[in-house]
DNA sequence: TCAACGCTATTCAACATTGACTACCTCGGT
DNA sequence: ACCGAGGTAGTCAATGTTGAATAGCGTTGA
């Protein structure tokens, strides 16, 4: 699942208005310390940027010389991107991978708030399954101490999505109290 | 990192004796239920077993027409390659990386008890580095409600990491008291 | 009997990732 | 005046990953 840095950079582009380049994305990222809860590396951001132009997500509309140093390539997001987006930002939301769930609440509030706890709510329903699944799985594997050791790894997975599910339910808590602001509702008074 | 799936492969030859071939592995790592506490896909053995062999890790000795289906190319473990398992294999028990801290854990007994436990310190007192290193950014972003909420998502890795931290704390006690047989013990009686 | 399925065993092309490299500019210090 | 560090902006080749495709063989049930 490579569509971490493609939502990021897609949102990235949203956030700009719809028009930048590569290196404003890379700032971009930096400034939200994303190396720390994501393994994007910053290669991967003109990759993207290639890829998505080429799936007509993106447009090159100018190579801006700029004033101080190399001249930028400057991208445009275009309808098809917008859609992409949104596709990309509700997959996010519903995984229980670490970077794909993270990166989906770094946009949450490009959905509406109902939308975003529904999906982080199936979130939770898959990540408990897939718990569960390991946990069924455990009594038909060999002993703990047998190589390789099969039960102690399904625990470390198990222990993770744990980690994970108290993480969103707790966030989804905050959702429903009201703690973050969404564009379409009207700010407590 | 993709040393996971490199240090599977090599971990399988040395289990089957040094030679084996491309669909034993797949089978071995099905056996071992390997997909649900890694991501590794079927695809890349065959890469890691080409890459392996270019790099004198492997050796092609021959071409065997099997009984059932299509010939099958067998490979044979080189001492480099036998050099290579044990660097993986000390790399991925000092990381905690999920993937790879799992895989390490998958031929721990291929090493000194004494010296799994060194290892394990290692990751562990990295692990919680990382933890605090992320609790320390914290002050430093912006609020909790402010895309792209990057608060919140330090707490998720924080958490991820604290989950990993005792699960190895677990498994370092159960190392200590001898619950897990290694080939240079004797056994308890 | 024979089609459909699933196992055996691998290849391949498309796509993604990485780190090193280039190259230009500014600014502060010596 | 010149040097080095660091910011700006991106390319590229090597490497890695994935899913689909290929293709032969055995089994099973209609």
């Amino acid at each position: 699942m490579a569509s971490v840095i493609r939502l990021l950079v897609l949102g990235v582009f949203r956030k700009h208005g719809g028009t930048t380049h590569g290196y404003a994305v890379h700032r971009q990222l930096a400034e939200w310390k994303v190396e720390t809860w994501t393994s994007v590396k910053v290669g991967s951001i003109y990759h993207a940027l290639k890829q998505l132009t080429k799936e007509g997500k993106l447009r090159a509309i100018a190579t801006e010389e700029s004033p101080e140093g190399p001249g930028r390539t400057i991208y445009e997001l275009t309808e098809n991107g917008e859609a992409e987006f949104f596709v990309l930002l509700e997959q996010a939301l519903s995984s229980f991978d670490l970077e794909q769930l993270g990166a989906g609440v770094a946009f949450m509030e490009e959905l509406r708030l109902e939308r975003v706890v529904e999906l982080l709510k199936g979130s939770l329903k898959r990540a408990r399954k897939n718990r569960e699944l390991l946990d069924g799985l455990a009594p038909t594997v060999a002993n703990r101490s047998d190589p390789p050791h099969t039960k102690d790894l399904l625990e470390l997975w198990s222990g993770h999505l744990s980690a994970t599910a108290s993480w969103t339910t707790d966030l989804i808590r905050r959702l429903e109290v009201g703690e973050y602001q969404f564009r379409d509702e009207n700010p407590p008074n």
